[in-house]
DNA sequence: CTGTTTATAGTCACAGTGACTATTAAAGGA
DNA sequence: TCCTTTAATAGTCACTGTGACTATAAACAG
């Protein structure tokens, strides 16, 4: 905004609001679309799941806020959030959405490789922080529900557009693997040698790792190493089978 | 978040937090994109041009608080502002943004055909607002450059794989009419037969007015008239041609 | 060695698109 | 009235990208 306040407007003179931010963390382990998500230790919906967030302070952008906040939260190595793409998802604002005062929430969506079960460490405040696959996801606290929702169909589209697949790979990692993040994310299957076709005709999508293979999971032929490339977009797009779901 | 908050947080312990929203709402007129404007009145920025918006009040969403603050401060016909789609662009939240206090802003987009220059009517807080190209877009207050840059890129990456150009024209409207939303949103210059079998062959992106035609502009065979059809989204995409402007 | 598994190479037909030409229906001027 | 201009509409053709599919290569298990 910032329309024209009226003359004199007191920041003090409403209820304040609150402004808090929300991170739907995803990642592909085992065929599944992952979650991270914190076990909440009060009220309200106190033990119950949640998506990590928390306040965001007086100085604090909303983005410096969500970092913090999963590092706080969440036992992720420091690099990883550091490096971590975040983009912001949309602001929850509904009058109630929390019962104990007026708060308006930024949530941000992120992808990141499979990584080792979080461990709550130190500081105590990191509650509980899990990996739970979406299709058994438990009620969750909030409208989280709702955010989580719209995060799905958020990176769901996005994999078409753009490069982002390949933020939940490893560093360096095979076609097969990428293969595999979209047939996760999407729930769908793929054409081998089309897929194959399409990523290493895209220009910068990947990039190969001269020289280096790497035998996946002991079976089958040794398959090329790639690492993600400069390209952020997908022209023209690789877009996701329609009709029913695989 | 709603993440845990403190045993016993108070809410205000902190320096308030104000939320307000901001819009930036499109048009197209004479062959150029327009933004609708305001001229704040009182400091900072008095004087300055801005996007119209406003406090979010206690009980309200900001969805709401962005549609009441339109029919507010612009002369906008009341139809108008209730009939419109609103979409959240993202939310700005960096400290400094208002010099007053702390600001966090969500920044909607919304698009409307050509209408005429709003009338700041009767209740004064309508300062006055106007429709001002693109191209001559004087300085804005705040951070409000910022958001209409980002809004810009916005729609015009949303024309290519949503049927949102329609929200640009009148009720009824003629391929000619669409195809110049296109290109002036674009700001580049498209064929014209291919553009019509693109669009004609989209199912539900328009529907034919039966029997209906216009005289477009005195020149030319009149044209047939189409309506918005029921499709919001392009299967595949209207990609737009890369490569220089124009 | 044989069968299985996964990676990789290649073929073919078709849909969608860009570039282009042709025709139709109106207005305006000589 | 005829001719030019303008814009809408119809249609053609080649090429690109994609879906479906077949074939070969390189690993392992028995």
């Amino acid at each position: 905004m910032s329309g024209a306040p009226e003359p004199g407007y007191d920041p003090y003179a409403f209820e304040p609001f609150a402004v808090t931010v929300d991170l739907a963390v995803f990642t592909v382990r085992g065929g599944a679309l992952h979650v991270l998500l914190i076990r909440r230790g009060q009220e309200p919906f106190a033990g119950a799941w949640a998506l990590p967030g928390g306040f965001v302070l007086p100085r604090e952008s909303a983005e410096t806020a969500a970092r913090r906040e999963l590092a706080e939260e969440t036992g992720l190595p420091q690099q990883v959030v550091a490096d971590l793409h975040l983009e912001q998802l949309r602001t929850y604002s509904e009058p109630d959405r929390d019962p104990r005062m007026r708060v308006v929430s930024v949530a941000f969506t992120a992808l990141v490789p499979d990584l080792p079960e979080p461990a709550a460490e130190g500081g105590g405040d990191a509650a509980q922080a899990r990996w739970l696959p979406l299709g058994q996801a438990p009620d969750l606290a909030f409208d989280h529900a709702a955010i989580l929702a719209d995060a799905r169909v958020r990176i769901r589209s996005k994999l078409e557009y753009t490069c982002l697949a390949t933020a939940f790979c490893p560093p360096e990692f095979t076609l097969g693997e990428l293969l595999a993040v979209y047939e996760t994310v999407w729930d769908t299957v793929l054409d081998r040698p089309n897929f194959r076709r399409k990523v290493l005709t895209t220009p910068g999508f990947v990039e190969a790792v001269p020289g280096a293979a790497r035998l996946t999971g002991g079976r089958g032929k040794p398959a090329a190493l790639y690492r993600a490339g400069p390209a952020t977009a997908l022209h023209p797009p690789l877009l996701r089978p329609e009709g029913p779901t695989r």
